[in-house]
DNA sequence: GCCATTATTCTACAATGTAGAATTTATTCT
DNA sequence: AGAATAAATTCTACATTGTAGAATAATGGC
C-alpha cells in the first residue's frame, strides 16, 4: 500500500482541478530553476499530480512546450513608436534594436530549450513576434523590402546562434548577452550606411 | 540460448579488433543516414558488437561525439591564398567567404547534432578551424583586430543560427544553404564599406 | 436514477545511457 | 613453460524518459 497514493478518478472539489495555465506556469518555473526542460514526471511531481494527468491537457510534450513558448515570446521588448525628426533617426533606432535583441537573448537564456521549440514549431506565430517588432524599429529607415528581409534574417539567425552558444556553454559566465555589442554595432553599420 | 549471442571475452583473431576509427566512421555514416545522432545501441548493432564495447574506447557518448566532430570539422573549405592586385581585392574575398560558409553549413546540415556538440565542447580546437580560415580570407582587407573579432563573431553565430533552423525544420526543402545569399551580402557590405 | 463525459491515477512498455561484473584471449614477467 | 596481469569483449541490470491503454471516480444532462 503506497502511502503517497492518491485517490483515483476525477477529483471532487471543483477548485482542485488542474488547469492548462497551471501546467504551463509550473513548466516555466522549472525551466528557470533547473536550467533545462523538465521531464514530464518532474513537472507532474511539482504539480502534485500523476504524470499522465498532463496528457489530458496536452497531447504530447512537444505540444506543451509549444504552448510554453507561445506564452513566453510575447514578453520580449515592445519598441516605442516615435515621431522622429531629422538627426534622431540616425541613432534612436539603434538603441531600440539593441534593447529588443537583449530582451530576446535574455529570454532564450532564461528558458533553455525555448529556442529549439521555437524553431521546430509548425506555427509561425512566435517567430512573427520578433519580426513584427523588428519591422517597427527599422521602419523609419525606409529600406526597400528585400533589404529588410535580409536584415531580419541576418539578425534573427545571429541571435539564435548566440543564444545556442550560451545554452551549450556550461560555465554560465563565459558568455552573456552583453557580448553582442561589437557584432551588433557592425550589423547596424551594414543596414544603414 | 540466444542465437545471436557472441562469444564473450577478448576476441582471438587480431584483425577483428574494434578500432576507435571504425566507431567514429560508423557513427558518421549513421548520422548521415538517419539524419540524427544514433543511439549507442544502434551504433553497436551496425558495428556488430555489444553496446558496452564502445565504452572501452570512449568514456562516454559525449566524448565519442566530440571525436566525431573533431574529425569532421577539418573537412570544411580551405581558402586559397592568393597574391592579389588592386581591384581583385574588392571581390575575391567575398567569393571565398561565400564558399567557406556554404561548406560549413553543408557539413552542419549533413551531420545533425554536430552543432550542439561543437558548442558544448571543452576544446576550442574545432571552433578554431573556422576562425582560422576566416582570418585567411579577410586578411587582405587589413581590418583592425577588434573589427575582425566582431566580424567573426557575427558570422559564426549567424551561421550557427541558420544551421540550427535547418536542423529543426522537419521539411528538408523549406530551408537550404543557398538562402544565405541575401544576409551574407549584407554582411559583406558591413565589414568592408 | 441512469449514463455519457471528464478528470484523474495506475500499470506497463520500449528506448536510452551507462555502471559493474563475468569471461575470454593476449602479453609480460619469472 | 607457467603464472600473473592487462586488454577486449559480452552480459546483466538500473534509472530515466515519453507515452499508450485501462481502470476508476466524480460531474452534468436527461
Amino acid at each position: 500500500m503506497n502511502v503517497n497514493a492518491k485517490k483515483r478518478g476525477r477529483p471532487s472539489r471543483k477548485g482542485t482541478a488542474l488547469k492548462p495555465e497551471m501546467i504551463i506556469d509550473t513548466a516555466k518555473q522549472l525551466m528557470v530553476e533547473q536550467g533545462k526542460i523538465p521531464s514530464i514526471r518532474q513537472l507532474a511531481t511539482a504539480l502534485q499530480v500523476d504524470a499522465m494527468a498532463i496528457y489530458h491537457y496536452f497531447k504530447s510534450k512537444a505540444v506543451l512546450l509549444e504552448a510554453v513558448t507561445t506564452s513566453l515570446i510575447s514578453d520580449i521588448y515592445q519598441p516605442v513608436v516615435r515621431v522622429e525628426s531629422g538627426a534622431e533617426v540616425a541613432t534612436e533606432w539603434q538603441a531600440e534594436l539593441h534593447q529588443l535583441c537583449l530582451s530576446y537573448l535574455h529570454l532564450l537564456e532564461q528558458y533553455p530549450g525555448l529556442l529549439e521549440t521555437l524553431l521546430s514549431m509548425e506555427s509561425e506565430g512566435p517567430a512573427e513576434v520578433f519580426a513584427q517588432r523588428f519591422t517597427i524599429i527599422v521602419e523609419p529607415l525606409e529600406l526597400d523590402p528585400p533589404a529588410v528581409e535580409s536584415a531580419l534574417a541576418l539578425l534573427v539567425d545571429y541571435l539564435h546562434g548566440f543564444a545556442l552558444a550560451m545554452n551549450c556553454n556550461q560555465d554560465r559566465d563565459a558568455l552573456n548577452p552583453q557580448m553582442i555589442e561589437g557584432p551588433l554595432g557592425l550589423y547596424c553599420k551594414a543596414i544603414f550606411c
